[in-house]
Order: C-alpha cells, then structure tokens, then sequence
DNA sequence: AAGTAAGTGGAGGTGATTCCTCAACTTACC
DNA sequence: GGTAAGTTGAGGAATCACCTCCACTTACTT
C-alpha cells in the first residue's frame, strides 16, 4: 500500500537531511543525526530505514551511478591520458566534497552497491589499457592502483578540507605527475591484487555496525 | 628519592609495554591495554604516569631524536636527491612499522614533542633547499610538503600493513618520481603555508585526550 | 464527523568503550 | 618487625551509538 501523504514527505526529508548528514561526517554519522538534522523524530528514521545500511544505500546508490557515467566519459575523452587524469581529478573533487559518496565508492565490493562496482571495474581497465597503449602512462602501473590513490589523496582531503579547501589537488596533481611515463622513473615493484586491494578498501571505510572484536 | 627496586623494574616493564602497544595501535591504545600488557594493574601505570601524555612523551621523546638524526644525515647524503628520498623511504619505514612513532611524529609542533619538532623544522628546509639548488627537485614543490606526503603515506601503511606489508612503498615512490624536476610536469599551485600544515597534522593524529565536543 | 489504521516522537534500555580512583592488600628496605 | 612505598583491579563516572516501545497525533475513508 502506498505511504500516506505525510509520510511520503518525511520520507524525502530523511534522504534529504542523510545526504547533508553523510556529506559532512561520512559513513561515521549516526541516524540520531539524520533525524535531528531532518527534523523529524528517531523513531520516524527507523520505521522508514530499519537499518543504516538501507538509509546508505538509498542514499548512494544513484551518486555511484554517476561516478559510472564519469568513467563511460573518461574513456569517450580525445586523449587517454585526458580522460585518466580527468577522471581521476573529478571523482576525487566530487569524494572531497561529498565524504559519504567517498565511503560508498570505497565501499564499491560490499554487499550493498555491489552492481555499481562490476560496471565500474571493467571501465577502470580499460581506462588505463588506452593510457597504456597510448604510451603515456607509466608501465608498472595498473588500474589496482586506481582506488588506492584515491583513497591516500580524498583521506587527506578529509583532514584538510576544514582548514584549507582544495589543498588536496595539490598531492593529486603530483600523484599524477609519479604516473606519467617517463625514462629515469623508480621501479613500483609487484602490482596489488584484487584481493589486497578489497582488504585494504575496507579498512580505509569506517565500519557501518558497531566496530568489531578487538 | 630513588624508586624501590621493584617499582623501578614496574616502571621499566611498563615503558616497554607502552612501546609495543603504542606500535600497534597507535595513541588510540588504552593505558588498560598498556597495563595488561606489561603484566601489572591499571593503578601501577596511573601512579607511574598520571596522564597519558606523560606516559607518550616518555615512551617517544627518544624516538623522535631518532628521526632528527635521520634527517641530519639525509643532509650529509653524497646527493641532494638520494638524502631527500632517502630520509623519505626510512622514515616511511619507521612509521609503518610503529603506528606510535607516526602519531609522535605528527604531532611535533604539539606541547610535548615541541623540542623535536623545532630541532627537524630547519632541516627538513635544508634537504628540500639542497635537492632545489642540485636541480634534482621539481621547483614548486617546497618543504611544507613533507609532511603532508609522510602523512598520506603512512596513514595508508597504517590501513594495509595488516593484509599486505610494504604495500605503501609503492606509492611513496610514485610520489618520489612525482617529485623529480622535468619538463612536462604540472603545475602544483600555491605551497600550503605553516599554520596549514600544523591544522592539517592536528586532523591527522587521533586525539590522546577524549574526543572534544561536535 | 467519527472511526481507525498509519504514522510519529523521543525518553530511555542496552551494550560498548574509555578514563581514572580508591581502599584493602603486599613488598622492599632499614 | 615496623612502616612507608608500592600494587591491584573492581567499579564509578562519563560518553556514545544503536535501536525499541508505546502513548500520542494525523491522514484518509466511509
């Protein structure tokens, strides 16, 4: 049956208030939050969203699909290295403003927004494929390393976008620099695996429950 | 007057203790777990060191000395570019390898620690001016970034040393071949100034004392 | 206009986690 | 053997997040 009238506008206020809410203080939010900022009672949240990972879900899911349409647009770019460094520079401008969409995007293999990180894996590689055989990326580097930069460069624009806004463009512009094909450069060593990279992910996000055993 | 013999050997026992846990948890470890792990009551480690701050700066004081050597003899390196990366690529290592040393070094410019910090300030200008004036250094990049880079790479050393050590190298290397002079690298912008980085390191470093207010 | 199912609010239960105290007990040393 | 120094860990106090419950209010139906 369909929602009463009222209840259909708290809902919207809900998902609304979670964005602002999530935004601000990622995945580490509480849902008291979100109804306070909502202004509407706690009870209201949890009869709308039992639990947090609903409210996050509902909330992400249509942001992830945009970071897709980002890639799907990178690779359309006049050069590869365009539509890397491209890439790169705008989802980590949309992660710094947005700090729940950071989480979600690094939470990309979890259960929940499982379906946007099987359109998006496959985008990554080919994105860094043309890099590749465009000859201006570096060789060792691969798409693994993709979440990992960003995860480092929107880290810091966490703990800096307080005190001075846009000072992790900085690290990422000298990120992309280390990640130019260029004679003289070090050697990475072993590329991570797909499995490093998953584990290494969840420990970047602030866990939805309640931490675990020590 | 002098400690009893067995309340020296406590005190000793507790500073060991306070090393490896610190080590592995950084500040965020309890003076409880400290205890439990040097083998003595809670009471023993609040009689012995009222605050958490005292027990920190008695653990790490001599730690960071360490690192103040390091840097002077990163100065006296055969090469600008081999002292700079050098001291990069060590210290990287200590802090990955003592998440307690990291939170320390991070907080220089803080109350405790402030001797240290005003030891490595000149020196870090130093290394960074050498490497300028050999030609080895990208000219935008200025000493300021240092400890943003440390701060970056270390925090993503404290998030896979678990599921695959060494993995930061990796990027602590990107960043170094970001670092190098050419031709063809973009333009990094304004240079954060100091009371940036000092705000920036304060967000990095969990706090000792309870959270403050939201 | 009245009945009723749907919706609401928020105090408070539950369970963690942390910091730190204190009073009864033990030990080193003279 | 006396005593000051040292030890202990249960537990008080504070904080915090998740979530439940039920007395109350509201929208919609007839």
């Amino acid at each position: 049956m369909a929602l009463r009238r009222d209840a259909q506008r708290n809902r919207e206020r809900i998902l609304r208030a979670a964005h602002e809410v999530f935004a601000a203080r990622g995945f580490a939010a509480t849902l008291d939050d979100v109804a306070h900022h909502a202004g509407v009672g706690i009870g209201t949240v949890y009869r709308r969203f039992p639990t947090k990972e609903e409210l996050i879900e509902a909330v992400f899911t249509d942001r992830l699909e945009d970071l897709v349409t980002l890639a799907e647009e990178a690779l359309a770019a006049p050069s590869a290295w365009e539509g890397l460094t491209g890439f790169l520079r705008t989802s980590a401008r949309w992660h710094a403003a947005d700090r729940g969409l950071r989480d979600a995007a690094l939470s990309m293999d979890e259960q929940h927004f499982k379906k946007a990180g099987e359109q998006i894996v496959p985008l990554l590689e080919q994105i860094m494929e043309r890099a590749h055989a465009e000859g201006t990326l570096r060789a060792d580097a691969g798409f693994q390393d993709f979440p990992i930069i960003m995860a480092m460069v929107t880290e810091m624009a966490q703990h800096s976008e307080g005190c001075r806004p846009g000072l992790y463009e900085r690290y990422l512009e000298l990120m992309i620099d280390g990640l130019r094909a260029r004679p003289g450069n070090g050697s990475l060593g072993a590329a991570p695996t797909g499995t490093d990279i998953r584990a290494v992910m969840r420990e970047c996000v602030p866990p939805i429950k309640p931490a675990p055993r020590s």
